[in-house]
DNA sequence: TCATTTACTTACATTTTTTATAGTACCTTA
DNA sequence: TAAGGTACTATAAAAAATGTAAGTAAATGA
């Protein structure tokens, strides 16, 4: 797990604005490299650990148990283990988590506009 | 600038990432430390640069310099500077940086919530 | 007994982001 | 002549994020 330094400066500016600014709260939350996509993937429903590392073809087991456990901690997905051999573990989004969805969209759609935009000119 | 070692793996799955998710691509331009946070402020009209450092105690100059230059680069600030000494420099959201209004509200409100929720607990 | 499967964990290396500190140019005013 | 204000730039360092490679446990089937 990745420590955060809690005497940094970086942290100290990351609580304070957080503090003051929800977005800058949320964005903590969900700004991972990977967080976002994560949690699109889950909004068609629960997923396996080797499922989703198999839709992002990219990611390092390090980095999806990482970011899964990030936020699992923010209590965006529920975990659950499954007694077994070999192990079986389903990541689901909670409802908070589920909450997202409008904005990933928006997101989604302002960066498709945005990158349209962009190709133009 | 913050230069980019084009030959990483981290750029390359950044750039595949973004290819194929607008939202991950939306991530990466509005995904800095401070960058929601300067669009924020900006959505109630133009600022100067020392406004906006002053709207951001613990910001640096060159941090702000940074995301601002960032900002500017993908077009959602447009900067203006007068010919005048001492220098005047004007920063306001173009259009597509406009656009973002909506989409940083709704991260605020579910900031809060995710807040409240986990303060709750 | 041995390989297989799954979801990790660990140690370490590299890359990227953020912070710290000290400058600079320019004209105006004192 | 000197100080002051504004928006920066340069350089270095610290911190955080991400990537690489290898290893682990535990039951099962061969």
């Amino acid at each position: 797990m990745s420590k955060i330094k809690e005497t940094s400066t970086n942290f100290a500016n990351k609580q304070a604005l957080a503090d003051e600014c929800p977005e800058a709260y949320a964005a903590n939350i969900i700004g991972g490299q990977w967080a976002l996509v994560i949690c699109s993937w889950l909004f068609n429903g629960k997923l396996r650990f080797g499922e989703l590392r198999k839709l992002l073809p990219n990611i390092t087991e390090r980095m999806l148990t990482l970011q899964l456990r990030k936020l699992e901690e923010y209590k965006i997905v529920k975990r659950t283990v499954y007694a077994e051999v070999p192990p079986r573990v389903e990541y689901e989004l909670t409802a908070i988590g589920y909450e997202l969805k409008p904005i990933i969209k928006q997101l989604e759609e302002w960066g498709a506009k945005h990158r349209e935009l962009s190709g133009e000119s």
